[in-house]
DNA sequence: CAACAGTGGTTCAATATATGAACCGATCGG
DNA sequence: CCGATCGGTTCATATATTGAACCACTGTTG
């Protein structure tokens, strides 16, 4: 591994629960040598990538990734389109609504928005989304290029009891999702998460990302499972038409059989 | 240099005027052979720091800026509550007004909003503003640690015939700031900007960073000054209070006697 | 107070890693 | 069909990265 990639995955451990970082706690999360975390995290400075908090001397990240971000919204604004629709699917549902894309063989998460409906929320602090654990992923696996079943093979880790990590298993969930238009994940990746996620296209009419919803497990049921779906189709068809693409009429079919009368109301101008 | 630090000055080649970029194009921009660049970008794109347009295979950048992005603002709630404050400069001068973050010893482009009054605005595109050249960099040789000097003078490039170059010229330069509460830059780093500048300070109680207005040099005249002074005072002190930090008495007493009126009857809460 | 455990940061020899000239196949325009 | 350009690859060279040991400092604890 290029020590390139070593010093950027360092980035990823800030989280808005841990923010600061310190050297020492730096190495132990990264699994790596002071002296090379050191060295990582003067590059990133130097670059702007992370600050030092001056009185604590911990880490934190950067003010370049406020630029670049802003830049790469501009250049691809598909955050600011995806979070009218995560509000108003939060609102709909009562749940966290999230988006992931697509970015070579993994979901990233884009946006997430939670409902302050009940007290207990699904937070989503992940940034990759496991292709074979979690809706998003399942979702990729379904309407996404065929190699992303390589990859989701390649790292079947077992988060829960339910998480799937046989080929055969896997299959069969994307067959599924093909079938109804929607990724389902139940507690497949944390005990207390049931989450519905429908597939995202964009200009170049690939699958280009997910809009799931991520329900506490507590509150799960086929009425609200239904209530879901049919906001996810609303969700999907607004994120899939501001993000340029359109809806593949296979998947609109999928759709009418599930929730036949909203699908047949809202087509897609 | 490190191999890391090579690796990340790629990214800020993408701006919002080019934001997808070549393999050949990049090499040239960044000055480096095929190989190296190919490699970085190879690294940067398994981060998510860039990714490649399938159609195109140039490439742009990456999801994993956004995630980032919004833990820092987490930790560093800094930029919403700037813009807030720009906005309303804009609006009321009638230019482009910004907001720059001191980080190490460069000053960083945090938020500008331009203002729709005028057919000609200036554009901050840049992201590091040169301590030397811009009224941002005066107002942090003026306000910010003495360091600053040193950092300064390493790189004195004159970018307009008036630019100062000279050890004397900078401290008198700074030297001015400190009198009257303000860094200014006429002409010094684009032959049609004029620009005025207040420091913001944070938590700490030190020079975090500036707000500035820079306006087209063909509008520019000492009413306009005494206008943009104004406003910028307020604009700072919102800026610092929303940073968790307080004017400075010195700098107080300074605005009092440019603009006596303003400063004596808005008195930070 | 003194020993200790923790911190952030530095040194230096060993070596793993980055580098760049040359090359390849594909694509484009004349 | 040619030359120019593109993205991407190969391989010997040598440069930049690495990690054990070390340092100075701080706060804690018996």
């Amino acid at each position: 591994m290029s020590s390139v990639s070593k010093a950027l995955e360092l980035l990823p451990l800030f989280t808005a629960a841990r923010p600061e970082i310190g050297l020492s706690q730096l190495c132990r999360l990264a699994g790596r040598d002071k002296t090379t975390t050191y060295r990582h995290l003067q590059a990133l400075e130097s670059t702007f990538f992370v600050e030092q908090n001056p009185l604590t001397k911990a880490y934190r990240l950067g003010p370049a990734l406020m630029h670049l971000a802003s830049v790469r919204e501009i250049t691809v604004p598909r955050k600011a389109a995806a979070q009218a629709a995560l509000a108003r699917l939060a609102e709909q549902t009562g749940e966290t609504a999230h988006v992931s894309v697509l970015s070579g063989e993994t979901m990233y998460s884009l946006a997430s928005c939670e409902s302050p409906r009940h007290a207990t929320r699904v937070i989503i602090d992940i940034t990759v989304f496991p292709l074979h654990a979690t809706a998003s992923g399942i979702a990729a696996l379904a309407f996404g290029p065929d190699r992303l079943f390589d990859a989701a093979l390649a790292n079947t880790q077992a988060f829960t009891e339910a998480t799937p990590v046989t080929e055969a298993a896997l299959r069969r969930f994307a067959q599924d999702a093909r079938a109804t238009g929607f990724g389902q994940s139940h507690k497949s990746y944390e005990d207390d998460v049931q989450s519905i996620s429908a597939p995202v296209f964009d200009q170049t009419g690939l699958f280009a990302g997910a809009v799931s919803v991520a329900a506490v497990a507590s509150r799960f049921s086929t009425q609200l499972a239904s209530r879901i779906m049919t906001h996810l189709i609303e969700a999907s068809r607004q994120i899939t038409r501001s993000w340029g693409g359109t809806i593949p009429p296979h998947l609109e079919n999928a759709w009418a059989q599930i929730v036949p009368d909203k699908a047949a109301v809202e087509t897609p101008s």
